[in-house]
DNA sequence: AGCCAATTCATACAGTTGTATGAATCATAC
DNA sequence: GTATGATTCATACAACTGTATGAATTGGCT
C-alpha cells in the first residue's frame, strides 16, 4: 500500500508539472473547473460525481470532502460565475449613470451594461469560451429547484435596478411593456450565446468572424430599436 | 373471457370516463402525455422510466414494449410537438405570402407566422399550458445529443424558409445581420415562454392578465422594430 | 525529530437506474 | 370455444448512483 501510493504520487508529479502551486485549494479549483465544463457539456443530472473526479484526476471522496454533496457543488459552480457577472453589469450601469451626470443614460448605454459583461465572459482572450456560454444559457432553464431559486434571486435583483434605469430613460413607456421588452432582450442574449457555443448549429454564413464586439454591437442595436419603439 | 373483458372495460369506463376512445394505443398516449409533463417539469435525465410508468399508471415494461428505449421515448415526445408546430408556422408563412400577392409580406406578418403558433400552443383553451412552454423552451438547451440534432434539423429547415422571406421583405439588410436578428427574436420568444411558465419568476406587475394575444402583440411589435432598424 | 490538522485515498453500501425475460392476459377472427 | 397475435405484467439483473467511513498520507509547526 505504502509503496503503491507513493508510486502513484510520483507518477502524478511527473505528468502534471503545474503542481508547483499546489499550496492550497488546488483540487477544489480543479473540481470546480472540471464540473463546470462537464455540467455545461452534458447537463447537471447526466454528469456523475465519478465523471467529475475522474476527469479532474482527483479522488472520488474529494467532492464530498470539499463540498459536502453534489448539490452544493452545483451551487458553487453557478455562484462562482453569476455573482461576478452581475456585479460587473451593475458596475457598468453605475458608470453609465455617473457619466451622464444626472440625466438618464442613453438606452444604448444601459443595454451595453446588460449585455457586454455576459458576452465578454463568453470570449476569453478573444476566443469563444463555450463552457461559459452554455452554462449561462442553461442557467435559466435548469429544472434543478435550488439552482432555479439561486438564478432567480440573483437575476431579479440585478434586473430590478436595470428596469428602474430604463424607466427613467423612457418615462413614457408603460412599466408592463418595459418589463416584457427586457425579457425579450434577455432571451435574445441568452439564445445568441447558446447558439454561438455550438459551432455547427450556426448557419454557415455566421460561422466566420464571430467576435465579442460584433455580437454586442448587433444585439445592442437590435434591442435599442425594439425597446425604444413606441407601443 | 368475453364477459370478463367486458366487465373490465365497464369498470374502467366508470373510473375513467374518457376511456370511450380506448380503442388503440391508449397506454402509448398516456405514456407520451405523462413523459412530456415530467420531462418538462424535472428534465430528461432526472425523470426515470419508473417515475413515468408510475405516474401514468402503466406497467414498467410498457415503455420498453412501446418505445424500445428511454431515448426513443424522449425523441417521440419531442417529435410529437415540434413537427406540427413548425408546420403551422410554415402554413401561416404560406398564407401571408399568398395574401400579399407577389409582393413580400409585411415584416409584422412574417413575425406573427413565426411567433403565433408557438405562443398559441402554449395557451390551451385560453389558459397557460406550462408543460408545452417549458418543453419548447428547453428544446434548444437540452444537452441530449440526439435531441439536439433533432431540434436543429427541424428548426433550421423552418428557419431557412423564414430567412428567405425576410430577405425578400428587407432586401437592403445584409444577410448576416438578418440571421443574427432572427436568432435574437427566437431567443426572445423562447425566453418569454419559459418565464411565463414559472408564475413566480414573473415580476409582480406582469403576473396578471397574461394572455396569448397580448404576448404575441408585444413580441411582434418589439421584434419588428428591431428587425427593421437600419444597421 | 515528532506532532497535528488538513487532505487524500480505497473501499463499502444501500438505493436507483435502464433493460431484458418469460409467463399471464387480452382482443379478435375463425 | 379455441387458436393466435398483441399487449400487460411481475420479476430479475447488472451497472451505476451519491454518500459515508476510517485508514493512510501530506505539509507545516515547534
Amino acid at each position: 500500500m505504502k509503496t503503491n501510493s507513493k508510486q502513484n504520487r510520483f507518477a502524478k508529479t511527473i505528468t502534471t508539472p503545474e503542481n508547483a502551486e499546489h499550496t492550497l485549494a488546488a483540487t477544489k479549483e480543479k473540481i470546480l473547473d472540471t464540473a463546470e465544463r462537464l455540467f455545461a457539456e452534458r447537463g447537471l443530472e447526466a454528469t456523475s460525481i465519478r465523471d467529475i473526479t475522474v476527469a479532474a484526476e482527483v479522488n472520488l471522496g474529494a467532492i464530498n470532502y470539499h463540498f459536502g454533496t453534489k448539490q452544493k457543488l452545483i451551487e458553487a459552480v453557478f455562484n462562482r460565475r453569476i455573482e461576478p457577472l452581475n456585479q460587473r453589469r451593475l458596475a457598468m450601469l453605475d458608470e453609465a449613470e455617473r457619466k451622464s451626470r444626472g440625466k438618464p443614460p442613453a438606452v444604448e448605454a444601459l443595454l451595453e451594461a446588460m449585455i457586454r459583461p455576459a458576452v465578454e465572459g463568453s470570449f476569453a482572450a478573444g476566443k469563444r469560451n463555450t463552457t461559459f456560454m452554455r452554462l449561462m444559457a442553461r442557467c435559466h432553464s435548469e429544472p434543478n429547484p435550488e439552482i432555479e431559486h439561486l438564478i432567480r434571486t440573483q437575476f431579479q435583483a440585478m434586473m430590478a435596478r436595470f428596469a428602474a434605469a430604463f424607466a427613467r430613460a423612457l418615462p413614457e413607456l408603460p412599466r408592463e411593456e418595459l418589463l416584457w421588452r427586457l425579457i425579450f432582450v434577455s432571451g435574445g442574449l441568452l439564445h445568441a450565446l447558446l447558439i454561438s457555443s455550438k459551432e455547427d448549429s450556426l448557419p454557415g454564413s455566421l460561422r466566420k468572424r464571430l467576435d465579442a464586439d460584433g455580437l454586442i454591437q448587433r444585439l445592442v442595436a437590435f434591442a435599442a430599436a425594439g425597446i425604444k419603439s413606441s407601443a
